[in-house]
Parts: structure tokens; sequence; C-alpha cells
DNA sequence: TTGGTTGTCGCAAATCCATGCAACAACGGT
DNA sequence: ACCGTTGTTGCATGGATTTGCGACAACCAA
């Protein structure tokens, strides 16, 4: 299985229904290497199905993250998602100035994460958090 | 001086303007213990210049926080701010099940933001982080 | 104090995302 | 293959935040 059928079982097997509309949102996802925004998914579902709403496609990816099945990453003020590869997590860094995107292994939080939850009980949303501030070359000069 | 005066002068320095409208926000922010809605900053704000835009209230926040005078909140899909306070840094974790929020001392993030400075030249926006997860009571039973 | 420069405001409109609801359709059972 | 249950959709609407623009006002200089 090539990478989201193994979402779609499990979908199913929880309750859900795999409609064409969810269908073609996970497939545009999984297709893009890196990450895509809502609009720009919601112009390709389009593309084959020229009546879904943006609505739609909204909660297909909030519902798709919720289920692990895709992560979100928040550049500028827009929410990007991707396929979540649990072979090859990571995180992004993202600059509030430039908007250029870095990825981050997620050991740099693994430690961080582990004390949250053992001296809080606070379960960190680890796939999901975006690291925002300025990048190497956005710096303030000094 | 008993908080913000400086910024006052820091923001006249740099070229801003102090309006009454800023002014009235910054009191607002700077008189509340903990962190504000912009819905309700522009509320108080009414009572002191009942003109004032909701669209300036946001302005003027956003310009606070990017001086480093107040702090973002990220509460369920809502802003809150507070005080920039630089003998009490703290960060918060908001349970996105429940909207509870807590805090959390920035040492719990000083090495990972060293890490990320070092060897990416990235610097985070710590002050303006805010951990997204589940609560200790709003875990998933298991 | 007055005047000019230019940053800021109020207003309206736009953007992005979420939600209520009735019609619709997926899927398990027959 | 058909039916009924109930999760989903499209549509319209709403909420939160941002932005364009002309009028306005803060502040510096004279």
């Amino acid at each position: 299985m090539s990478g989201h059928e193994s979402a779609v079982a499990r979908m199913r097997s929880e309750g859900y229904r795999m409609t064409p509309q969810r269908l073609s949102v996970l497939d545009i996802v999984a297709g893009r290497p890196g990450h895509i925004g809502a609009d720009e998914v919601w112009n390709l579902a389009k593309e084959q199905h020229p009546y879904v709403d943006l609505a739609t496609i909204y909660r297909t990816l909030q519902l798709l993250k919720r289920l692990g099945v895709v992560t979100e990453v928040v550049i500028g003020n827009k929410l990007h998602f991707e396929l979540a590869d649990h072979h090859n997590r990571h995180n992004h860094m993202v600059c509030s100035e430039c908007d250029s995107v870095q990825t981050l292994s997620p050991a740099y939080l693994a430690e961080f994460s582990q004390r949250l939850h053992q001296e809080f009980g606070f379960t960190p949303d680890l796939d999901n958090i975006t690291i925002g501030g300025l990048c190497s070359i956005c710096q303030p000069q000094g």
C-alpha cells in the first residue's frame, strides 16, 4: 500500500464514510510532495468534482488532521497541510517576515515534549506544532 | 514607572505616534492580570473612546506584539493578549479540547530555542509560542 | 502657535475558516 | 438489488482577523 490506503481502511472501520470528496482531498494532499494550502486543495478537487464546496475541504482537512492522517502547518495567516509520514516525521519553522519554511527533526522537541507530559500531564500535539520566528536571512541587523 | 510607560517612550522614539486609542489599548491590557481577548479589549476601549474601530484594536495589538510590549496567546480560534512582563516570562499550554490554559516557565524551551538558533540561525519567537495539545483531564482514556 | 508631513483612524470590504441545517448519499443489513 | 439509518454535503451564514483608502490628527520644525 502506497501510503494513505491504510488511512481509508481505518476511517471506514471507525464509522466514517469514504465519500468521493474525501478520497479526492486525500489523494490531492498525498500526491503533493510538500504542504499545500486549503484553497489550492479546493482548486484541484474541483477538477474532479466541480461542485465540491470549500467548507467540505476545510471539514475534511480538519478531520484528517484529527485522525493523524495529515499534519497542519501555519504559514502566515493561512493553514497548509501535508500527508503525515510516520517514517519521516518533521516539524516546521516558519519565518514571520518572509514566510519561508524549514523542516526540523522532531528529535529537537522530544525532550521538551516528555517533560511536559511527565510534569504536567499535558500531551502536546507535536505533529501539528509550527515554530514561528525569524529565519537566518531575516534576522534584525545588529 | 508602573510598567508600560517605557514602552510609550520607546514607541515615540521609533517614530510611532501615541494616539489616545493606542494608549487606551495599552492601559487595558496592562490593567488586566491575565490575558484578554481582542473583542474584550474593544468593549473596554469603547467606554473611553466610543468611536474606536475594532480594526484599530487589532492593528494596535499586532503593533504592540511586534514591539514586544504584549504577547499573544492562541486560545481556541481566538487571539488573546497580555502585557509582556520580562521579569516573569512564561509560555502557555492550551488544551485543544477544553481550552484550558496552563502557564509554563520558558526554561522548558530554552535549550530547544538555543539549538535552533545555533544550528539553523533561526530565532524562534519564544514569547508568542502557544503549545497546543491535551491537558491532563482531557487525555484520551486508555 | 501655526503649518506641513506623514503616520494613523474609521469605515467598508475582503479573507480565511467554522457552523447550522435540510437534502443527500454511503454502507450495513435484508 | 433495495432500504433504512445516519454520517456528509452544499449552501448560506457567521465569526475572527486583515487590508485598502481617503479623511484626520500627532508631532516636529519654524
